[in-house]
DNA sequence: TTGGGTGCAAACGGTTTGCAAGTAC
DNA sequence: GTACTTGCAAACCGTTTGCACCCAA
């Protein structure tokens, strides 16, 4: 645990970049609800309570900041919110997401079949591969069980 | 061809939907540019050359209709608008998408090895999949050339 | 001390909506 | 004629930005 966040202000540092206390505080949230793949508003909201003084706009710019570090995944919706989480293992087989349609709720799962595709994709395309996102949509079991289609 | 538009009509005269001009005209589009994945604003500017007084309103109800009648596919980016496709195949063996970060190329492939993944998410999780969304995102081989990293 | 960081509020951009007028059937 | 559609403009909502003030190093 301490490792992580040791590892984080190293990289702070590194890019000339100052461990304020809304980071601190950001980082304290993204750590504590490390499964929940949180909005901003969520994000928002939850250290509202402990930091009332804290912006949007800086809830924004720290993720920002934060992604580009590599430290947090964003994942992108249409047009609803981004969710973002921890990057816990540095970018080794990253997990996937199944998205139930119906309740929101996000269940994660793990694949290393994807390298294979990709390999045939460098072959055939010449397209050059830096990130990639796989994405179930469909119903949880619980949803399934409440009888909607 | 021909069969396409009929089929739509077909599914427009089922749902108590009308055929307008505005429809047709965005349908024909569609049809044009079938592997443009077009914008919103795109199609809009195409339209608004043979058809000044069509609205964007119109261009987004029109395109939700038809993605509800399984016409069209939706393809949603973060925060970017949303991009468009007619969707041929009944559904079955859909392409997936190679995003070009830099030029913002988009390239089809197809894929079966998705099926696999399916079954076993199902096994393991009871999550009942509805649709599914892979993509790659990387470097087109025109901008490799050109020295991008 | 100083340049990066923050809070606020206004601006932005894609998308949606209310409403009166239009039109396919 | 009736209900579905449309065009317009205003509203929406997540996100970004300009700017004056603040604070970590």
């Amino acid at each position: 645990m301490e490792k992580i966040i040791d590892s984080i202000k190293n990289k702070l540092r590194e890019n000339d970049l100052r461990l304020t206390s809304q980071r601190q505080a950001i980082l304290q949230i993204l750590l504590e609800y490390r499964h929940a793949h949180l909005s901003v508003e969520e994000l928002y909201n939850i250290a509202h309570e402990h930091y009332p003084e804290l912006g949007i706009a800086t809830v924004y710019r720290t993720l920002d900041t934060f992604v580009e570090l590599g430290i947090v995944h964003k994942m992108e919706f249409g047009d609803k919110g981004a969710r973002y989480e921890l990057n816990v293992d540095d970018g080794q087989h990253y997990h996937h997401h199944l998205f139930c349609i119906s309740c929101g709720t996000i269940i994660e799962f793990n694949d290393d079949l994807l390298e294979k595709l990709e390999e045939r994709i460098i072959n055939e395309s010449k397209f050059l591969i830096k990130d990639h996102s796989l994405r179930f949509y469909g119903l949880c079991y619980e949803c399934q069980q409440k009888g909607i289609e």
